[in-house]
RNA sequence: GCCGCGUUGGUCAAGAGGUUAAGACGCCUCCCUUUCACGGAGGAAUCACGGGUUCGAGUCCCGUACGUGGUACCA
C-alpha cells in the first residue's frame, strides 16, 4: 500500500524561479520523497496579466536540472487532472456560488473606482490601509447591502461583480503549523477577501483551497509571507465542509538579501553580482537576462545543497549532502523558523566541495562549453579530464577551470614579464636554453624534468628557486596553477619548448 | 497604524533548565608548498534588552526594542 503524502508545489509562471522558489520546492519534494509519498506541481497561472510566456517551461527546466522528479503535474498529469489552474476555471465558481447561497459569502459590484473612493475616505494616520470587512461591508454595493432585487437587477445587467468570503467576527481561528507550532489570528482583523474574480478566475485563496481539497494533498509548505492569509484558508475549508481532511502546513523561512535586511529580490543579485534565479531567465518583455546558478558554474546538487542548508539543518555536523541522502534526513520540523540571509561566498564553498567529489568525467563534459565559450577548443575530452583532475581544488565555479585549466591546451596570451624582467640576466637565459637542449635527452616526466633544471641551475650557479617562478609565467601566463613540471608533462615537449621560447624572446 | 512571525559570533547554525555555548563560511597567524590552492595547527568574534519563574535560564513566562511579512479583483 503507497503511502498516502501528497504534497505539491504551486509555481506561478510570472517569470524565473529564483532562490526562494527552488527551495521552497525542494522542502515540498524531500518531505514528499522521505514519506514516499507524491510530489505534484499545479501551475498557478490565474493572474492573466502577469503570466510570462514560456515561464512554466522554464519552471521545468530548472526543476530537471537539479533533478526533482515530478509524480503528477500538466506535463505528467494524474488521477486529478488538469493540474494548471486556467484549465480548472469552471471548477471554483460551484464552491463560490455554494458560499454565497450558505450565507459565507457575497457578491460584490464594487467598482475599482469606489473601493478606491472607500479607501481614501476612510484613510487616516491611525489606519492608513480601510479594509474591505465587517466594518465596512455595508456601505458598499453587495448582496449584503442591497436588496434582493436590486442584486437580481444587477446580475441580470450582467453587471461585472466579484464574489467575496464573509469573514466571521470575534473567531479565534487557528491551526498548528509544523515549523512554528501554535498559531491563532482573530478573524475580525481578517478582511473579506475576493475569492472569485470579476473574469470568473479564482485567486489565490480559493484555488489553493479547492485544488488542495480536490487533489488530496496533505502538507502545505509555503513561503512565510502566507502566514497572514492561513485564516482565510482556514474559514473556506471550513465553511466548504472539509475542515477534517484540511492539509497540514508549514511556513518556510524567508531568505533575505545578504546585506542589510530585507526579502532577497533580483535586483540584489545584479547590485552585488550574483545570481538568484536558478537558470539564465530571460525576461521576454525587457529581454533582460537575468543569471542563473547553472550558467555561472553550479553544479545542480551543490545548488540544492547549499539551498537546504538556508533554513534546515541535519542537526548534526554534516553539511555537505548529496540529494539522495537529503532526500532520507530530511525533516520538516528541523526547519528553522527564522529568515536566512544568503551568503554567496558559503555557496561558492558548497560548490567547490561538489566538484571535489564530482566524477572528473562528468565535470569534463560540463567544463566543455565554458572553455569553448572563452575560445579554448577541446578535442580530447579524456585530456580536459586530466587537466580537472590536476586543478578541481584550486576551483569553486566550473567557470573557474577556464582560467585554472585553460592554459594546458592554449598558451598564454599577452604575457606579463615585467615582474620578473628586472632580475632575469643572460645566465639565466643560457640555463633556460640548456634545459630546451636537456629535453632530447630525458624522458618526458615530471621528476625527470625537474631534476634536469635542478642539475643545470648548481652548474650554472643560479638558485632554483629564481628560475622557477619566470618558468611558471612562461608556461601559465600567472602565479596560480598546479606544479611547473606537471603543466610541462601535461602539454608536451613541443609546447614546452615554444612557450619558453616565446617568453625569453619578451625578457630580452 | 493594525495584525502575524521572528531575534545564538559578520553570515549559516547546534543547543529542547545545569555545556569550557558545537561545527561550517568568511577573516587573521603559523606549518606544508620555490606559484596559487588543497591539507594541517591555532586565533579573534555570539545568546537583543528588562523583568519574572527556578537552587540554577541561551533554553520556560511577560514586557520592551529591533527586524521582517501581510494589510490588492498579485501570488
Amino acid at each position: 500500500m503507497k503511502n498516502s503524502v501528497r504534497v505539491r508545489f504551486a509555481p506561478s509562471p510570472t517569470g524565473g524561479l529564483h532562490l526562494g522558489g527552488v527551495r521552497t520546492a525542494l522542502f515540498n519534494y524531500l518531505f514528499a520523497k522521505k514519506h514516499q509519498g507524491s510530489f505534484i506541481i499545479r501551475v498557478e497561472d490565474t493572474d492573466q496579466t502577469r503570466f510570462v510566456d514560456g515561464a512554466e517551461d522554464y519552471i521545468f527546466n530548472c526543476l530537471d536540472w537539479v533533478g526533482m522528479k515530478t509524480d503528477e503535474s500538466p506535463k505528467q498529469p494524474g488521477p486529478y487532472a488538469p493540474y494548471r489552474q486556467s484549465e480548472r476555471k469552471p471548477m471554483y465558481r460551484q464552491y463560490a456560488e455554494q458560499l454565497v447561497t450558505q450565507g459565507n459569502a457575497y457578491y460584490a459590484f464594487d467598482t475599482t473606482e469606489e473601493l478606491e473612493t472607500m479607501r481614501n475616505s476612510l484613510k487616516t494616520s491611525e489606519n492608513p490601509s480601510p479594509q474591505y470587512d465587517h466594518k465596512t461591508r455595508m456601505q458598499m454595493r453587495n448582496s449584503l447591502s442591497l436588496s434582493d432585487e436590486e442584486v437580481k437587477a444587477l446580475l441580470d445587467a450582467n453587471i461585472p461583480y466579484v464574489i467575496r468570503i464573509k469573514m466571521s467576527e470575534n473567531e479565534s481561528v487557528h491551526f498548528t503549523d509544523l515549523i512554528r507550532g501554535e498559531i491563532s489570528h482573530d478573524s475580525s482583523v481578517v478582511d473579506d477577501k475576493v475569492l472569485l474574480k470579476s473574469d470568473g478566475m479564482p485567486t489565490y485563496h480559493l484555488a489553493v483551497v479547492v485544488d488542495d481539497h480536490l487533489m488530496k494533498i496533505t502538507h502545505v509548505f509555503r513561503g512565510e509571507e502566507w502566514l497572514p492569509s492561513a485564516p482565510i484558508q482556514i474559514m473556506l475549508y471550513k465553511y466548504l465542509g472539509w475542515e477534517s481532511d484540511m492539509p497540514k502546513w508549514a511556513h518556510l523561512p524567508l531568505i533575505l538579501k545578504p546585506d542589510g535586511n530585507g526579502k532577497l529580490s533580483k535586483r540584489d543579485g545584479e547590485r552585488l553580482g550574483f545570481p538568484v534565479f536558478a537558470m539564465d531567465w530571460t525576461d521576454p518583455k525587457t529581454e533582460i537576462v537575468n543569471k542563473g546558478f547553472k550558467e555561472m558554474g553550479f553544479l545542480p546538487e551543490a545548488f540544492i545543497n547549499m539551498l537546504a542548508m538556508l533554513g534546515w539543518s541535519s542537526g548534526t555536523e554534516q553539511e555537505i549532502f548529496s540529494l539522495d541522502e537529503l532526500e532520507n534526513l530530511f525533516s520538516i520540523e528541523r526547519v528553522n523558523k527564522s529568515g536566512a540571509k544568503f551568503d554567496y561566498e558559503k555557496a561558492k564553498w558548497f560548490n567547490q566541495q561538489h566538484l571535489l567529489r564530482a566524477d572528473s568525467s562528468r565535470l569534463a563534459i560540463l567544463t566543455k562549453p565554458f572553455m569553448e565559450n572563452a575560445g579554448i577548443e577541446i578535442e580530447d575530452l579524456s585530456k580536459l579530464e586530466n587537466a580537472i583532475k590536476m586543478v578541481t581544488e584550486r576551483c569553486h565555479l566550473l567557470t573557474d577551470f577556464v582560467e585554472q585549466a585553460g592554459f594546458l591546451f592554449k598558451a598564454p596570451q599577452d604575457l606579463d614579464v615585467t615582474p620578473i624582467k628586472a632580475k632575469w640576466n643572460e645566465d639565466k637565459t643560457n640555463l633556460m636554453q640548456e634545459w630546451l637542449k636537456a629535453f632530447d635527452t630525458i624522458s618526458w616526466e615530471t621528476d625527470s624534468l625537474e631534476n634536469s633544471l635542478t642539475d643545470l641551475a648548481t652548474q650554472h650557479q643560479i638558485k632554483k628557486g629564481e628560475v622557477m617562478l619566470p618558468l611558471r609565467i612562461m608556461l601559465v601566463g600567472g602565479k596560480f596553477g598546479p606544479g611547473v613540471f606537471d603543466i610541462a608533462h601535461f602539454i608536451g615537449m613541443e609546447d614546452t619548448k615554444q612557450r619558453v621560447l616565446q617568453g625569453l624572446e619578451l625578457l630580452k
